[in-house]
DNA sequence: TCGCCGATGTTCT
DNA sequence: GAACATCGGCGAT
């Protein structure tokens, strides 16, 4: 089952907070050369604006953002610390800088692919973390800007409907911290 | 279980 | 030259 394309768009158009709380609970799969999908279930995403202190776009569009100043629907990955990949979906109206940060998901396929590039670490430590997805989903620089549900990226409506969402200050900066623009649920965890 | 800290490269001041 | 949307190892509780 495949989610209508202009469907994705117009809930993607929507500001990156609102996104960001709609997106827990819908599934997350990259298309493996073999033809399988890795992912799962994402539990965990932050939204960024334009004239949010914290994020990337904040500046303006500079070569890194200016994907986040495209059209929605897209991947933004970006390197950080030297070492990691994260990435984004990009929401919003074209030019307005916005995004959502993939934190977590509880992967349900692939398992062994997964745990293969996450260094065989225990189910627990598979995704539970931005650059922990990116690595054990195999998502580097190479796709920034993908299109979801086009090439090898899907994004899926949720099989069952998440009941628990906690609203919390985002991780891991430092300027506009007190935002409230971290959703994380516990409806689904990953278990061992 | 907690907290500190080093790794490592791009971006911005 | 400093900061950074992070992670994992290590030593102390």
């Amino acid at each position: 089952m495949k989610t209508p394309p202009h469907d994705l768009q117009k809930l993607l158009e929507k500001g990156s907070v609102t996104v960001a709380k709609s997106l827990i609970g819908w599934r997350f799969y990259v298309i493996e050369q073999d033809g399988s999908h890795t992912g799962g279930v994402i539990t965990e995403t932050e939204a960024y604006t334009e004239e949010d202190a914290a994020s990337h776009s904040y500046r303006g569009r500079t070569p890194r953002t200016e994907i986040m100043f495209g059209p929605a629907c897209r991947l933004y990955v970006y390197f950080t610390y030297g070492m990691h990949w994260c990435v984004n979906i990009v929401t919003g109206l074209e030019g307005h800088g916005e995004a959502v940060l993939l934190r977590a998901i509880v992967p349900d396929s692939e398992l062994d692919r997964i745990q293969q590039r996450r260094g065989n670490r225990p189910n627990t430590e598979f995704t539970n973390g931005p650059a922990k997805l990116c690595q054990a989903l195999g998502i580097i620089g190479t796709d920034n800007g993908a299109v979801l549900n086009e090439g090898r990226f899907l994004l899926l409506p949720p099989k069952q409907k998440v009941l628990h969402i906690e609203t919390t200050k985002r991780i891991g900066i430092s300027k506009d911290a007190h935002r409230l623009w971290r959703f994380v649920t516990t409806d689904l965890t990953a278990t061992n």
